[in-house]
RNA sequence: GGGCGCAUAGCUCAGCGGGAGAGCGCCCGCUUCACACGCGGGAGGUCCCUGGUUCGAUCCCAGGUGCGCCCACCA
C-alpha cells in the first residue's frame, strides 16, 4: 500500500465488482424490508451534468446505508424518450446533413430516431456507474420500451374513459421550429428589447379614436374589439361604441373587460383572440370572433390578405407605415419586456388556437391534495411542501398533446364521419360505425405524460408482477426545485388514480449548483463543470462527499474545496489503514478486547457517531452527515486514539491490534455511504475478511462499550493546558499513557505562558460565577444548562488550581 | 406582481436561545518509524442594519437593506 491514495483504477475496479457479484440487485423474494428509489430518468440523449451528480450522490448514499442495514434495496434506473428534446437532437443532426424530417416523413424518421440513439443515446449509464451510484443496471428501463408503451396506452384510455381526457379549441403556445404546442412548463423567458407602439383606432362615427399600445403591430391584422377597465373614467364614453381597426378598415366593438390593465400604456388593450392569451379569455367572455393572421410557421397566413407570406416583423413594418400616412401612429417607444422562447430552440412562442387533447385536473388532484395535507407525501425541506400543495391546486388543465413526431402516439382512430376509438391496440374499425378507413391520430403526448408512471410502469404494470406488489409504494424521489409541477405531483396523482397509494413518502428538493463565481452552470454561458472531469482528478468517493457538503442550501456554489476536503479525507482512512494493517502483519484479527480507556472511548465514540449519522441520514441532512463523519475520522480516530495507541502498536500489542481493526472496521461502515470505493478497498485488507463492505451490517453486539468520556476528556484538557501553559498538569495510569504518547511533551513546544492561561481561567470563572449568581438565570434557565455552567465553572477552577492560580 | 431562500473569519459554508466554528487561504514551528493531500501552534469576526421578546439574542419576532432562485397572460 503506498502512503498516497490513488482512487483511479481501484473504483472502476470495485463498480464493476459490485456490479458482477450483485450487490446492485434487487429481487422481489429477497427477505428484508424494501427501500425504494425509482430515480428520475434523464434523457436518452443526455449527459451527466452537476445536477445528475448531485442527485446520485445523496440517492445513492441513502441507498448503501439501507442496504447495509440489511433493506431489500431498489434502486432504479432508466431512461426517459425526452419527446422534443431528442427530436431536436436528431433534427439538428439531419440539418447538418441537409436533410429535414419533413423529407424523410414521419415513419422514416422515426426509424432515424431509433438509429441515432443507438448510436449515440444511453451513454449516461456508464457516467453514473463511474459515480458508484449503485443502481440495478439490470432493470434498466426506457420510457419506449413495448412495455412502457403498454402502460402509457393503458392510463390514457382509463383517463379518457372517465371523461377526464377531452378535446378542445384553445389557445395555446405554438413553437414554430417544432410546430407543436408546447405547455406553460416547457417555455423560457428572456427579456428583449422591443418596440411599444402606439396606434390610434378612430371612431366609426365621429371625430377622434382610442388609442393603444402594442408590442406586436402585426396582429392589428386579427384585432376583434378595443377593450378598457370598466372603472376607467377616461374611456366612459367610448364603450359601446364602435372603432375602425387600421389597415384592414373594419369595425369593431370598445368593450370593457376587468381583465384590462388601466396602467398599461394607454389603458385601451386592442383584443387579439386568435394571438395573445389574455385577449383569448377576453374574447371567449364576450363571445368575439377568433381570427387568424399568423399560421403554424409563424409568419402572415393567407388571413393576412395582401401581406400573406410576410413575416411578422415585414407585415408589421407595413402596417405602421400604413398608420403613419393616415396620421394614427401616435409614438414609437423602446420597450423592454420579456418573451416567452421554445426552451429547446428558443425560437419566439406563438400563442395560437388550435385544437388540443386535454386532461382535466378537477378530480385527480383531489387525492393528491389529501396525500400532501395529510403528509403522506412529505417534501424536504418542508418549505417546499407549502409549493406542492399551491401549485397543484392552482394546476390548471393539462395539454397533453404534441405536433411532434417522437414520443407516445395518441391511441385515437378517426373514423370518416367524425366518430373517435379510443383503444389501448391497434384498432382495425370504427366502434361506432364500424368503418374500417380509420386513420390514427397524429399527435404524441407530452414527454411527462409517461413520466408520471415512473414508479410502477418501471416495475410492469399494468400486469400484477411480483416486482409490482414488493417495491410499491417506493421511499422517496430526489428532484430540482422547477420539477415538482413537471413531475412530482403528477407521480402522486398518476400512483394514487392507477395503483391506489402514492408512489414514495418522501421528496428531496436538493440544492441547485452554481458556479464558483455563483452564475447558473450552464454550457452556454461556459460556466459549466463537468462532473467527469472532477472525477477523473480527485475521485468519485470526493466528489460524492464534496457534494453531500454542498446539498444543505436551496443554491450553493459548486466548491473545489469541498471536492478537495473529500479527497483529504479518503487520503487520511487510508494512511490510518496502513498504519494498523501493518501492526497487524496479516496475522491479527479484528476483536474488540478494549483492554485501555482510550479503546473504550473510540468504541462507544463511534457508536455514539453512529447513532447521530443515522439521525443524519434519515432526516436527509447530507451536510450534516459528512461533517460528522470528517471530524470523527480526524480528530477523534486519527489524532486522539490512533496516537495514542501508537506505542502499544510498535510493541506489537496484541489486544491494541486486534481492537483497532475492530474500530477500524465500524469506522469503515460508517463511511461507506460516502466514500464506498476506499472504504470497500481497505475492507478487503483486513485479515480474514468474508463478505464485502457494501453488505456488512453494523455488529449488534455494540453500545456495550459506555463512554468513559471523562477519562479522555481529563487528557484532552491537560493537552490543551499544556500548549497554552506550558504545564504539565499531574495525571495517573493510562491517561498519563495518552497524554505522553499523544502530546509527547518532551518534543513539543509549549506556546503562551502560565500566567496568560491563568488570567484566562480567572476571566472564565468570573463570567461563569455572575451567570450562577443572577438569581433570574438560575430561576428562569433550563435546569441543565444552569447544571452546565456549574461543571465549567468546577473545571475551570480545577484547571486554576493545577497551574497554581 | 407572487412565492421561497440567503446575508457569520480573506473565500466556500456549518452552527440557530446560554463559552463565536470548520475546510481552504495566510503566518510560525516540525521530514517524529500511517499520512507534507501530513502534524503542532497562531493571526483574522460590531455573526447585514434598526427595533422588539427574554435574566440572556448570531440564533426567536417585526421592519429595513442587499443578493439569489422559482413562478406569473404586463398587451
Amino acid at each position: 500500500m503506498e502512503p498516497l491514495y490513488r482512487p483511479e483504477g481501484v473504483e472502476e475496479r470495485w463498480q464493476k465488482t459490485w456490479e458482477e457479484e450483485g450487490h446492485y440487485e434487487a429481487h422481489a423474494d429477497a427477505p428484508g424490508e424494501t427501500f425504494v428509489i425509482a430515480h428520475p430518468p434523464p434523457n436518452v440523449t443526455g449527459e451527466l451534468h452537476m445536477g445528475h451528480a448531485l442527485q446520485l450522490a445523496l440517492a445513492d448514499a441513502l441507498v448503501r446505508w439501507r442496504r447495509m442495514q440489511g433493506y431489500n434495496t431498489l434502486f432504479q434506473p432508466g431512461y426517459d424518450h425526452a419527446g422534443i428534446s431528442t427530436q431536436n437532437a436528431v433534427e439538428k443532426d439531419l440539418a447538418r446533413q441537409g436533410k429535414s424530417r419533413k423529407v424523410l416523413g414521419r415513419e422514416a424518421f422515426e426509424a432515424r430516431v431509433w438509429e441515432w440513439l443507438r448510436l449515440y443515446g444511453r451513454t449516461i449509464m456508464t457516467q453514473f456507474r463511474r459515480m458508484g451510484a449503485s443502481l440495478d443496471y439490470r432493470r434498466e428501463r426506457f420510457t419506449m420500451d413495448d412495455d412502457y408503451v403498454r402502460a402509457v396506452m393503458r392510463f390514457f384510455v382509463h383517463l379518457y374513459r372517465k371523461g377526464w381526457i377531452y378535446r378542445a379549441n384553445r389557445i395555446i403556445n405554438w413553437c414554430p421550429f417544432h410546430e407543436t404546442s408546447l405547455s406553460d412548463l416547457e417555455l423560457i423567458h428572456e427579456e428583449r428589447d422591443d418596440q411599444l407602439v402606439y396606434v390610434t383606432y378612430p371612431f366609426a362615427d365621429g371625430d377622434g379614436g382610442v388609442t393603444i399600445a402594442t408590442a406586436r403591430p402585426a396582429t392589428i391584422l386579427a384585432d376583434v374589439a378595443v377593450a378598457v377597465h370598466p372603472d376607467d373614467k377616461r374611456y366612459e364614453d367610448a364603450v359601446g361604441r364602435e372603432v375602425v381597426v387600421p389597415y384592414v378598415e373594419r369595425r369593431v366593438p370598445v368593450i370593457a373587460d376587468e381583465d384590462v390593465d388601466p396602467e398599461f400604456g394607454t389603458g385601451a388593450l386592442k383584443v387579439t383572440p386568435g394571438h395573445d392569451p389574455l385577449d383569448f379569455d377576453i374574447g371567449r367572455r364576450h363571445g368575439l370572433p377568433e381570427p387568424m393572421v399568423v399560421g403554424a410557421d409563424g409568419r402572415m397566413n393567407e388571413e393576412a390578405g395582401d401581406l400573406a407570406g410576410l413575416s411578422q416583423e415585414e407585415a408589421g413594418e407595413r402596417i405602421l407605415e400604413w398608420a403613419r400616412e393616415h396620421g394614427l401612429l401616435e409614438k414609437v417607444e423602446p420597450y423592454r419586456h420579456s418573451v416567452a422562447l421554445c426552451e429547446r430552440c428558443e425560437s419566439r412562442i406563438e400563442p395560437l388556437i388550435s385544437e388540443q387533447w386535454w386532461c382535466s385536473m378537477e378530480e385527480l388532484k383531489k387525492p393528491a391534495l389529501d396525500a400532501l395535507r395529510s403528509k403522506r407525501v412529505r417534501y424536504h425541506p418542508e418549505s417546499q411542501h407549502r409549493f406542492a400543495i399551491d401549485s397543484l391546486e392552482d394546476a390548471p388543465d393539462w395539454n397533453i398533446s404534441r405536433q411532434l413526431w417522437w414520443g407516445h402516439q395518441i391511441p385515437v382512430w378517426h373514423c370518416p364521419d367524425g366518430h373517435i376509438t379510443v383503444e389501448e391496440t391497434e384498432t382495425q374499425a370504427c366502434a361506432e360505425c364500424g368503418s374500417t378507413e380509420l386513420r390514427r391520430e397524429e399527435d404524441v403526448l407530452d414527454t411527462w405524460f409517461s413520466s408520471a408512471l415512473w414508479p410502477f410502469a418501471t416495475l410492469g404494470w399494468p400486469d400484477d408482477t411480483p416486482d409490482l406488489r414488493k417495491f410499491y409504494p417506493g421511499d422517496l424521489n430526489t428532484t430540482a426545485r422547477e420539477i415538482i409541477r413537471l413531475w412530482e405531483n403528477r407521480m402522486i396523482f398518476s400512483g394514487l388514480e392507477m395503483m391506489g397509494d402514492v408512489p414514495f413518502t418522501d421528496v428531496i428538493i436538493h440544492s441547485t449548483v452554481l458556479a464558483p463565481d455563483g452564475r447558473r452552470m450552464s454550457k452556454s454561458l461556459g460556466t459549466g463543470i463537468d462532473p467527469l472531469d472532477v472525477i477523473a482528478e480527485h475521485g468519485a468517493d470526493a466528489v460524492r462527499y464534496g457534494l453531500c457538503k454542498m446539498s444543505s442550501t436551496q443554491d450553493v456554489r459548486f466548491s473545489y474545496g469541498a471536492v478537495e476536503e473529500g479527497r483529504k479525507l479518503a487520503n487520511k482512512l487510508w494512511n490510518v489503514s496502513r498504519l494498523l494493517l501493518q501492526a497487524a502483519d496479516g496475522e491479527q484479527k479484528p476483536d474488540l478486547r478494549a483492554s485501555a480507556v482510550e479503546e473504550r472511548w473510540i468504541l462507544a465514540r463511534l457508536d455514539r457517531v453512529r447513532a447521530q449519522i443515522e439521525t443524519d441520514w434519515a432526516t436527509f441532512n447530507f451536510a450534516g452527515a459528512v461533517q460528522a463523519l470528517y471530524r470523527l475520522t480526524f480528530d477523534d480516530f486519527c489524532d486522539w486514539y490512533a496516537e495514542a495507541i501508537k506505542p502499544r502498536l510498535y510493541e506489537r500489542d496484541a489486544d491494541a491490534i486486534a481492537t483497532a481493526l475492530g474500530a477500524l472496521e465500524r469506522l469503515l461502515k460508517l463511511l461507506h455511504p460516502v466514500l464506498p470505493h476506499v472504504t470497500e478497498e481497505i475492507w478487503t485488507n483486513l485479515p480474514a475478511r468474508e463478505s464485502r463492505l457494501i453488505v456488512s451490517p453494523w455488529p449488534e453486539e455494540d453500545s456495550r462499550f459506555e463512554v468513559e468520556a471523562d477519562a479522555l476528556e481529563r487528557v484532552q484538557d491537560a493537552a490543551a493546558i499544556f500548549l497554552r501553559s506550558g504545564v504539565v498538569v499531574e495525571l495517573e495510569g493510562d491517561e498519563r499513557r495518552i497524554f505522553e504518547a499523544k502530546v509527547r511533551p518532551e518534543r513539543v513546544q509549549a506556546n503562551g505562558n502560565a500566567e496568560a492561561e491563568r488570567e484566562r481561567l480567572r476571566k472564565e470563572i468570573a463570567r461563569a460565577e455572575g451567570m450562577l449568581g443572577n438569581e433570574r438565570f438560575v430561576r428562569n434557565a433550563p435546569p441543565d444548562v444552569v447544571e452546565g455552567e456549574r461543571e465549567k465553572l468546577a473545571r475551570y477552577r480545577r484547571e486554576l488550581d493545577a497551574l497554581g492560580g
